[in-house]
DNA sequence: TCTCAGGGGCGAT
DNA sequence: ATCGCCCCTGAG
């Protein structure tokens, strides 16, 4: 196995929070599913904020360019706590889930997992997603155990309406599939990436399903908006709870609010605030 | 057994 | 701009 140091990087709650749900932990390892591999992280070794890892992805080994780039290694994560830290409320949240950070997902992946979420709980959504992938995902063998990848958008896309309903995906199948065949049929997985703020927003709220909470979603946690975070009934609440915004306020106002507030920062901030708020 | 809410969004009004 | 509804599940 590969090795890698990683410091100030909490791989429990960064990689099985809210942000990913294709994450599990078994036998002291992190094992993660995407569209094209199996990744597995074992913390071996753990001193003054620095962790040793020993990792490996399959089928294809030694990706360490799709890791270096997933967990983000390359932020200056002492500089965004300085940045975030504006009151008691993140300054708690930071010293309660030291550590906690962004990860960039695969946009495709990212988007469908996301309308699964729709009007269900964490849980949920992981169970679901880990029904599909052994429906539709390819299995891959990592030393002799089977894991099944996260099912491809094409699979998706041609995938029989009632086979999905027999992954408890309810009124969401329709939207699963339709945004599957959009993503192919609009080439928009090509196009996205080179979109500013406000047209990314605008093509992602164009597909069926996806509304203003799923497009934030999509764009902190795999497209790089660092200035986004979901205001779902959680972020909400930290809006009307902590900061005593006004309840009746619309969504696109909160999300003025906070990503005003934190200047740059509201996605890594949000995240702090998130597991603070559900936590309580 | 029943109610309720869950990291929402659509369509009708 | 508001509101009922969607499909399912775990918690209480």
């Amino acid at each position: 196995m590969n090795k890698l140091i990683l410091e100030d990087y909490n791989l429990e709650m960064t990689l099985l929070g809210g942000q990913a749900f294709n994450w599990d932990f078994e036998d002291e390892c992190f094992y993660g599913f995407t569209q094209s591999r199996i990744i597995k992280l074992m913390p071996v070794e753990t001193c003054r904020g620095k962790s040793l890892l020993q990792w490996q992805t399959y089928p294809e080994n030694d990706d360490i360019d799709f890791l270096k780039s997933y967990l983000r290694l390359d932020v200056n994560y002492k500089n965004i706590l300085n940045k975030i830290q504006k009151d008691r409320y993140v300054k708690t949240a930071v010293k309660k889930y030291p550590n906690l950070r962004l990860v960039k997902q695969d946009f495709e992946e990212t988007l469908l997992s996301f309308i699964i979420s729709t009007n269900n709980n964490i849980k949920s959504i992981r169970k679901y997603i880990r029904l599909l992938s052994q429906k539709f995902g390819k299995s891959i063998n990592v030393n002799g155990d089977k894991y099944y990848l996260f099912p491809r958008t094409e699979v998706i896309a041609e995938a029989k309406l009632e086979d999905l309903l027999s992954c408890s995906l309810g009124f969401r199948a329709k939207y699963l599939k339709g945004t599957a065949k959009y993503l192919l049929e609009n080439k928009l997985t090509k196009k996205i990436h080179k979109l500013s703020e406000e047209n990314t927003r605008i093509e992602l709220k164009k597909i069926k399903g996806v509304g203003d909470k799923i497009t934030d979603c999509v764009m902190v946690f795999s497209l790089g908006f660092d200035n986004i975070t979901p205001l779902d009934v959680w972020g909400k609440r930290v809006l009307t709870d902590f900061y005593k915004v006004n309840k009746k306020m619309k969504y696109k106002d909160m999300r003025r609010w906070i990503e005003n507030y934190f200047e740059g920062y509201a996605g890594w901030a949000g995240q702090f605030l998130f597991e603070y708020i559900r936590h309580q």
